[in-house]
RNA sequence: GGGUGAUUAGCUCAGCUGGUUAGAGCACCGCCCUUACAAGGCGGGGGUCGUAAGUUCGAAUCUUUCAUCACCCA
């Protein structure tokens, strides 16, 4: 026997590693079965199980545990990615507790210390994806820095450098000057932020004019190469070809005439210092300005700027340029303003752009295909909006930055000879070669200090897991993967990028569909973050209330297209749910319920036979929900039968079957309590796997003892042979309902028993022959015999579709109740009769509507005409 | 500034290609400790579907306007 309460605690643990250690999660390479693959996200290394997390790999899970159910042979492919910069700062932040800085230590040692953090405190969202139930094959886990990945990473690059998709060049990067790399506009957050527009005069050579520039970085005036105005602006027209006076370095620059200038912006005139702004450096290019860069690595000034400057902080720098220009006179005005600023996601620093040498790769060559395929549906989106977003990005991609200033991550296979020219190679010895056919001779090489972006890596990851280039089985029976889940934040970081590493190296798209999830929020809607307090920890509701409980959450509340709204309460009420069937395999034990295969064409039962009906129904709306990642309506369609039809109407109906003394329907009736309670765990499994799983188990007096685990029972087909006419159990349900809520609003007292008659009618007849037993027990209603025309007193009426019945409640019938019962149907009605006269008196519906609409409004008519006609008679027989 | 999506019961959300009386969970109210389950059972109240117009015999659903909110991009 069960106890009271399944304890999730108590269990999780135990079947998890039990999965894993039977290998129940490996895939087993079988290229004669149809394959279902999904690789995981690489969380970082240093990453932590968040709620958007857990949806994603939830998600994931329940796919995976679907089809390998149905026989598929899955793989889901999981590992990290190495995380240069997020790394990084862990690993300083350890090493500074000890007193230890970074630059104090040698690259090698530096990265041994990575290595070590890792093996000791990194993968910790290893063990929260296990917490949380996820069925990846483990034996296969992958990290980016990986030997095998490592190589694929260094093919890539040298193919790539040799087909002229990647070229080093000196150009403005995003420079964060705490990290002291650069990085990705991507990495780059744009936020709203106060500030100030000074406005400040310049004087024109030869000129009492003075030109009036605006500008948010004062401080930058110190790299300016000239000043522009628009073309068309009037007002500046005279002045272009002249030179203006830089105010403090006192030096003269051009007055240039280009549309960057906008005459409704500020002054309309604005100051150019191509080397800190990336509009400013187009505006110079188209001009020829001299490029002077006033900044050194951390963001102090450099030897470029006046003696007074140098080694100023670029914010003491902005102060003391803009107290200068106060005690010259030159400040003009300040405005206080909105503006965004760029940020690292990282570091949370305020970005520079700065102008460096930086390794890109032309990802507008790449992209062409990746879009191509995408409009070729190879790839889809689902939901398809996220095409657009897709297609957005691609278009307008611009060269991406790979090179990242770091230590810990895949070191460009790229080495300098003597006078710097540059051999790309997968190792020093083929470099050396190549040098020594260059020079004659062989030289000292020195390899490129710079790591790849960890997206680098992570763009090779649907293929480079699988052993690609080696052409390996698992290569060839996996890819192209079938499905990638992500949420739509990382349709750039990801689907984008390995679009377009898959194509190339590949020539097949990475993967065939990518299920975009939506964000997991808080209650209220917001975004959670750490900084706003509002983070709802995933750990902490599995121990609350098991994995699976949130599991369930998760899945019935990701609809396409819309942002999850976590609430708590919705946890708990699915852990009622569990709760609920766990004492519904209490009740099958008590009820000595036994499972044996059963076959619809041989039940006799009407119940058994109905319940087996509505389980087909469920299955296959269940079914087809995950196949169309309708994730939602798989995990309402399940909560619905479980609890509504199976337990609120099967149970209780089964109860009357084993009280009367029939063996051959109480055993008929404990194979099929059974059989569909063994169906709904397997249903369920995919969506709750630990109790489903433990169940199995468990109970085992009741699901018979199989040699299968859930996770590797399939699901029954459907049977579709039969046809199954159920309607006069849906009709007893629908009379027992009526008949519930007519005592209850009487106040008839709950045990009461009450007697039925009913006028002449065939199919009541029948069916209060059939089923007076389940309607003295669920309604508490005997049904007595057909009504006696003259016996009115005490009669309350319950009217039913097609047919009328009258419950006997002479000596408890409360007549104030009962009118008021009355007089709110009729209410009803009435304006329902409206509605529909309405309707019908209209020419146009009936000669447009289609015949069968037109038709039902007229039954409906009648219906509740003749309705209206007997709660009339009744509400007379009261009053009189 | 450009784009996307949302707006349905007190709260969180369903509602597919337009067709009966717009659904669920939670919350709320009433009655029940009925031998699976009070983490429960039975019943009930509650919505002119953001606004204004249009298409249509018929609109929560399609089109447009506006409002509010959210996110993405610049």
């Amino acid at each position: 026997m069960l106890d009271k309460y399944y304890k999730p605690e108590l269990v999780e643990q135990d079947i998890y590693t039990d999965w894993e250690e039977k290998g129940d999660f490996n895939g087993k390479v079988d290229p004669n079965k149809e394959s279902f693959t999904i690789v995981i996200p690489p969380p970082n290394v240093t990453g932590n199980l968040h709620m958007g997390h857990a949806l994603n790999n939830t998600l994931q899970d329940i796919l995976i545990r679907y089809y390998r159910m149905q026989g598929k042979d899955v793989l889901w492919q999981p590992g990290t990615d190495h995380a240069g910069i997020a790394t990084e700062m862990v690993v300083e932040r350890e090493l500074k507790k000890e007193g230890t800085k970074k630059n104090s230590l040698s690259r090698e040692e530096f990265i041994k210390q990575v290595w070590k953090w890792k093996e000791t405190s990194g993968n910790q969202i290893i063990n929260q994806l296990k917490r949380l139930g996820c069925s990846c094959d483990w034996k296969r886990e992958r990290f980016t820095l990986d030997e095998g990945l490592s190589k694929a990473v260094k093919y890539v690059f040298v193919k790539l450098f040799e087909d002229g998709l990647i070229y080093k060049d000196k150009r403005l990067s995003n420079w964060d000057p705490k990290l002291k790399t650069t990085i990705s506009d991507l990495e780059v957050i744009q936020k709203e932020s106060k500030g100030s527009l000074w406005y400040i005069d310049y004087s024109i050579e030869d000129s009492e004019e003075i030109i009036t520039v605006a500008t948010t970085r004062p401080e930058t005036m110190l790299g300016d190469t000239a000043v522009a105005v628009h073309p068309d602006d009037e007002r500046y027209k005279h002045l272009v070809g002249k030179k203006a006076i830089l105010p403090i370095v006192e030096k003269k620059i051009k007055i240039i005439a280009d549309d960057y200038a906008k005459p409704d912006q500020g002054s309309g005139v604005v100051k150019v210092t191509p080397a800190h702004d990336f509009n400013d450096f187009e505006v110079g290019k188209r001009h020829n300005l001299e490029v002077i860069n006033i900044f050194n690595d951390d963001a102090t000034l450099n030897d470029n700027v006046p003696d007074s400057y140098k080694h100023l902080d670029r914010f003491k720098a902005r102060e003391k340029i803009i107290a200068d220009l106060e005690k010259t006179g030159k400040l003009n005005k300040v405005e206080e303003i909105l503006h965004t600023v760029p940020f690292g996601d990282r570091s949370n620093e305020i970005i520079e752009p700065w102008l460096t040498d930086q390794w890109f790769v032309n990802a507008k060559e790449l992209s062409k295909a990746a879009i191509q395929k995408v409009r070729d549906k190879e790839t889809t989106f689902i939901p398809s909006n996220w095409e657009k977003t897709y297609f957005e990005w691609m278009e307008n991609i611009q060269p991406w930055c790979v090179s990242r200033q770091l230590w810990w991550g895949h070191q460009i296979p790229a080495w300098y000879g003597p006078d710097g020219k540059i051999f790309v190679a997968e190792n020093l010895d083929e470099a050396s070669n190549n040098a020594k056919k260059h020079y004659g001779r062989t030289v000292d090489l020195k390899q490129e200090d710079d790591v790849l972006d960890t997206w680098f890596s992570s763009a090779l990851w649907p293929f480079s897991t699988l052993g690609w280039p080696e052409k390996t089985r698992e290569l060839s029976n996996y890819y192209p993967t079938s499905t990638l889940v992500t949420g739509f934040d990382i349709i750039f970081f990801w689907v984008a990028r390995m679009m377009m590493m898959g194509l190339y190296f590949t020539g097949e798209v990475p993967f065939k569909e990518v299920y975009v999830h939506a964000l997991v929020r808080d209650e209220k809607g917001q975004k959670m973050s750490k900084s706003k307090g509002n983070v709802i920890d995933p750990l902490v509701l599995m121990n609350k209330y098991g994995s699976d409980s949130l599991r369930m959450t998760l899945c019935s509340m990701a609809a396409q297209g819309r942002d999850i709204k976590l609430s708590e309460q919705r946890v708990e009420g699915y852990r009622n749910f569990i709760t609920k069937i766990w004492n519904a395999v209490k009740f099958c034990e008590i009820n000595k319920c036994e499972y044996k295969e059963v076959d619809i064409n041989e039940l006799k039962n009407d119940f058994n036979l109905w319940v087996m009906n509505e389980l087909d129904k469920c299955k296959k709306i269940t079914q087809s929900s995950i196949e169309e990642y309708k994730f939602n309506e798989a995990a309402n369609e399940l909560y619905r039968f479980t609890w509504n039809v199976f337990c609120d109407w099967y149970l209780e109906f089964s109860k009357n079957i084993y009280d009367n003394n029939n063996d051959e329907e109480i055993k008929e009736t404990r194979n099929v309590t059974s059989y569909i309670l063994k169906n709904i765990l397997i249903m369920l499994h995919p969506i709750m796997p630990f109790f489903t799983e433990y169940l199995w188990k468990e109970a085992s007096s009741v699901l018979g003892k199989s040699q299968n685990k859930v996770i590797h029972t399939g699901w029954s087909s459907s049977f579709v042979n039969k046809k199954v006419d159920c309607e006069q159990i849906d009709e007893l349900i629908n009379v027992i309902s009526l008949i519930r809520s007519t005592r209850s609003e009487l106040n008839v007292p709950a045990k009461a028993n009450v007697d039925i008659y009913f006028d002449p009618n065939k199919k009541l007849e029948n069916l209060f022959n059939l089923y007076s037993s389940s309607l003295k027990s669920m309604a508490r209603a005997s049904p007595v015999s057909i009504k006696n025309p003259d016996e009115n007193e005490g009669m309350v009426q319950v009217i039913l579709n097609d047919g009328l019945i009258y419950l006997s409640l002479k000596d408890i019938i409360d007549f104030k109740a009962e009118s008021k019962r009355l007089s709110k149907n009729l209410d009803k009605i009435e304006t329902e009769i409206v509605k529909i006269n309405k309707k019908l008196g209209d020419k146009s519906f009936i000669s447009n509507a289609p015949e069968e609409v037109v038709q039902e409004q007229k039954e409906r008519l009648n219906d509740y005409a003749i309705s209206k006609n007997k709660i009339e008679k009744a509400i007379d027989s009261i009053s009189s």
